[in-house]
RNA sequence: GCGAGGGUUGCAGAGCCUGGUCAAAUGCGCAGGACUUAAGAUCCUGUCCCUUAGUGGGUCCGUGGGUUCGAAUCCCAUCCCUCGCACCA
């Protein structure tokens, strides 16, 4: 047994010795970028789930660099968050000292996977000449007023006492503390003003090469609606209603007004009512119970009058205004116009609250009856109760109500986004500190950029869950840039997401200590070729990084804006039907497939069974599969005489396997490259010898797959350099040859029948077979030397196979050659097999003197072509049977 | 509900875009055989049904229709599954 485990050691030493895979700028050569989303370094490693992931990239590198790209393909770590934070807490140590071990350890094991990283480039976000770049980027955004503070409303555990992600919150409770329930407080927090590129990050994602899932979640995200802002007039209030709508076309429909529990003029307008109480009663409800549960779109309706009229401008109509469940704060103007004749949710309200109930749309053809409608008419039609509108069609109408309210000053037509800001503030310390100074004169006061990095301290002590910043005096206390009198620094941190959003910037010029990166060096690399990771990040980091392209592209930094043309979501790797996870405990981490089989073996299964895009089912049984055909992909090298000549066949195949594998690669369908080599190793293995081309030609195919074996037959072939530096075969189209692969097919037959008529007659490994071939007659016959007979009489038998296939007089030459080869298994047929011709009259004499001495025929003889000629058949100690 | 992607022969998973060469690749599993004292490994053969020495025939790619000389492949309808989004005004 080969091993393969120290061959895989081997070359990956020398990789590193050599720094093949380092690369620097080169404006003659084409680049390529590919990359794998960041891990974050988690403390448990990584397992073949991951692994699959890396492979996938590393594969799609390699096969680019050999293409004689340029390719940029980098590694590093996510490494600020909340998980080596907590442990940090629990073990009363810092998170600096766990992270710093995961990444080791993520380090080693991706090495061992063989992945073709330029690790000179690699990088981690929480080293400080990562993030005093996330601070200076936050900087520059705060000086252009896309980094903002403003109040907003947070998840806060009052047991933790400190803010919480919403990913801690677990049905409206504390994640530490189930009985706690969590609140919903008003902080000031730090937003990045993402919705600023909201459009633009809309129509870009038609540029994108995106699976079109990704680009739709990206879109209904975002969430772009046209529609018309409305204001009415309150009763006996100053202050007025406003409202979003897409359909001011049901204008005249309006029966009632309905606030977000939420919004903040709700108490004011029922503060000293009769109402007050119960209000904040029930937004109390909605706000702290329903929280979690009330967007679910079952949920019952509820709500109440808050005992408030709007006059409709128009009309001058009064219109109750109440508040509901239903109404979300975060969308439009968190109020909204309800026209219960036209909107389900609306008709729902009003059918529980007795609100009229107004149509002012008709469908073709009849009228509707407001007290009989059982459900709300959504569909178009022709305008009624609705002054100089009537009669008109309803799509119509939208445009020229809005332009009708918006002439008046009643309303205004806008664009509505889903998009919010993004609130990057985090109470926590393992994250890029915030650099923002507060000083009692000067108020927010950015530190200067020759002041960063703001430097996370090493020495703080964790002790609670609450972010030590806010005790660390020597963090807290600095001197105000502005007015040099004391001030106190933002204790809080930046998302992870911002660091992730520029990381692979970064990658082009990791080493910059004067800038994030040289824009010249970002600016050849990018953008990102061929971007690799999950589709759960569509609508988050997918979004986050497209978003800072944008911005650093307005700042001149780069010359696109776009940072990945091309995504590729992997699948996820499943075991016994679930997903593979640590919390699932069903992972297989690389270590025990690589001990076993050498790491080349999972690199190929990972590849080999499904197609990069969809979900796999890991196997130890597969793993099996892919271990033998590395075996014999190792020995066809190795054990084949190797020479220079080869048939016009085997180049015609290798020439297809070529095209194949190729097309395949381009296509991102690595299992189906794989399922051509392995179609051309099993066709050169049953060969006696093979050419040096096709040796050649698959080492290099392979290698992208499994780099360390075919490194050590590279070599084994006689080659100095690196397989993996080496250039993709080419294939020239001419030279694929349908006809000749045809015999293949006469080939196969033949082997087949010779191995049933072997397998008819029990041959023994003792007796030898010589094969006679008869072109002129389209026979291929098996003279067999049967042992009992040795001694009897100068007599063989005869098993006459017969080629049916009249194109055997075209390949017959090359099929005596073959069919030797095919059954050339030494233990099998020891002294078998040549080839020679001779006359199907001297064949058929044979056959008869060999039945005058049993009685009867011995000779197997499938007859096609010989219609003229009947061929008896018949087995020793069968009965004969004749065919015509 | 909306959107996206799927349903293929024991399992996994190709093929579908560019209809025929598709009973449908490849791997696994299973069965038989060779080898072996035996097992393992390896190799060969088979693996929808009926029948054969070779062959031939039938049924088949979620279901039902349609287009076509011809459909796993194109069109329509329908059921189911997975994943997003989800009372977005």
């Amino acid at each position: 047994m080969i091993d393969f485990n120290s061959i895989c050691k081997k070359w990956q030493k020398k990789w590193e010795d050599a720094e093949i895979f380092k690369v620097n700028e080169d404006p003659k050569k084409k680049k390529y970028y590919v990359l794998e989303m960041y891990p974050y370094p988690s403390g448990s490693g990584l397992h073949m789930g991951h692994a699959r992931n890396y492979v996938l990239g590393d594969s799609c590198a390699r096969y680019k660099r050999m293409r004689g790209f340029n390719v940029l393909y980098p590694m590093g770590y996510d490494s600020f968050g909340l998980p080596a934070e907590n442990a940090a807490i629990k073990a009363k140590s810092h998170p600096k000292i766990f992270t710093e071990k995961a990444i080791e350890t993520f380090i080693r094991q991706q090495k061992e996977l063989g992945l073709s990283y330029d690790w000179s480039r690699s990088l981690a976000c929480h080293k400080p000449d990562y993030y005093k770049w996330d601070q200076w980027i936050f900087l520059k955004m705060y000086a252009q007023g896309l980094a903002y503070k403003r109040k907003a409303a947070v998840n806060f555990c009052p047991e933790c006492n400190t803010v919480l992600a919403n990913e801690q919150v677990i049905g409206g409770k504390c994640w530490r503390h189930e009985n706690t329930d969590v609140e919903i407080k008003e902080l000031n927090q730090w937003f990045f003003k993402i919705t600023e590129y909201a459009d633009e990050l809309l129509r870009d994602i038609d540029k994108l090469q995106w699976s079109e899932d990704v680009k739709m979640m990206q879109r209904n995200w975002i969430g772009r609606s046209e529609g018309t802002l409305m204001w009415f007039d309150i009763r006996g209030s100053d202050r007025k209603i406003t409202v979003f709508t897409t359909r001011p076309d049901t204008f005249y429909g309006i029966t009632y007004l309905v606030y977000a529990p939420e919004h903040p003029d709700v108490l004011e307008l029922v503060k000293g009512t009769k109402y007050e109480e119960e209000v904040k009663k029930f937004v109390r409800k909605v706000i702290l119970e329903d929280r979690f549960t009330r967007t679910a779109e079952d949920k019952e309706k509820e709500g109440m009058f808050i005992g408030r009229y709007a006059i409709n401008p128009i009309t001058k109509e009064e219109i109750p205004i109440y508040i509901a469940n239903f109404v979300l704060y975060e969308y439009g103007t968190g109020a909204i116009i309800a026209v219960p004749a036209h909107d389900q949710r609306d008709f729902e309200f009003a059918k529980k609250f007795n609100i009229p109930i107004k149509v002012v749309i008709n469908p073709d053809g009849y009228e509707l009856n407001p007290e009989r409608m059982s459900r709300a008419y959504m569909g178009d039609g022709n305008m009624t109760n609705s002054d100089d509108f009537n009669g008109m069609f309803n799509r119509d109408a939208i445009e020229d109500i809005a332009k009708f309210l918006e002439k008046h000053g009643h309303g205004k037509k806008t664009v509505q986004y889903k998009l919010r800001d993004w609130l990057i503030s985090r109470q926590r310390f393992w994250g890029a500190p915030i650099p923002i100074i507060y000083c009692d004169k000067c108020g927010i006061v950015p530190v200067l950029e020759e002041d960063l990095p703001v430097i996370l301290p090493d020495d703080v002590v964790f002790e609670e869950a609450e972010n030590p910043l806010k005790h660390y005096e020597k963090f807290l206390n600095v001197k105000c840039p502005k007015c040099g009198a004391t001030g106190q620094r933002e204790t809080d941190t930046m998302d992870t997401f911002v660091d992730s959003s520029w990381y692979f910037l970064r990658y082009c010029d990791a080493k910059n200590d004067k800038q994030p990166f040289d824009p010249r060096k970002a600016n050849y690399w990018m953008p990102i070729d061929q971007y690799i990771g999950g589709r759960e990040h569509a609508c988050g980091h997918l979004i986050y990084f497209r978003f800072f392209t944008k911005f650093l592209r307005d700042l001149g930094l780069l010359n696109f804006g776009e940072p990945a043309l091309r995504l590729f979501n992997q699948g996820m790797l499943h075991k016994d039907g679930v997903v593979m996870s640590k919390s699932k405990g069903n992972v297989v981490i690389p270590e025990e497939v690589s001990k076993k089989y050498g790491i080349d073996t999972a690199r190929l299964f990972l590849m080999f069974v499904s197609s990069p895009g969809k979900d796999m089912e890991w196997s130890d049984d597969g793993v099996e599969g892919s271990f033998r055909f590395i075996n014999k992909f190792w020995f066809t090298i190795t054990e084949k005489k190797i020479t220079d000549s080869k048939s016009s066949k085997e180049v015609s195949k290798l020439h297809k396997t070529v095209k194949e594998v190729t097309e395949f690669f381009e296509g991102f369908e690595f299992n189906r490259a794989i399922m051509s080599l392995m179609q051309f190793t099993n066709y050169i293995s049953e060969m006696d010898e093979i050419s040096n081309e096709s040796a050649s030609a698959l080492v290099r195919m392979l290698a992208p797959f499994t780099p360390h074996i075919c490194e050590e037959l590279w070599k084994f072939l006689g080659n100095k350099n690196f397989v993996s530096l080496e250039k993709w075969p080419e294939y020239d189209e001419k030279l694929i040859d349908e006809e000749a692969e045809a015999s293949d097919v006469l080939v196969d037959r033949t082997r087949a029948d010779i191995v049933h008529v072997m397998n008819l007659l029990k041959i023994k490994k003792a007796e030898k077979i010589k094969l006679i071939t008869s072109i002129k007659w389209k026979y291929v016959f098996m003279e067999i030397m049967k042992k009992e007979l040795e001694n009897t009489r100068d007599v063989k038998s005869i098993i006459g196979v017969c080629m049916k296939n009249p194109e055997l007089k075209k390949h017959g030459q090359e099929i005596s050659k073959l069919v030797p080869a095919v059954l050339k298994d030494p233990r099998k047929i020891p002294e078998t097999v040549l080839s020679e011709e001779r006359e199907f009259e001297e064949l058929v004499s044979v056959k008869e003197k060999l039945s005058k001495f049993f009685g009867a025929d011995v000779a197997v003889v499938r007859a096609e072509e010989s219609k003229e000629k009947k061929a008896e058949v018949a087995l020793p100690g069968k009965p004969a049977i004749v065919i015509s």
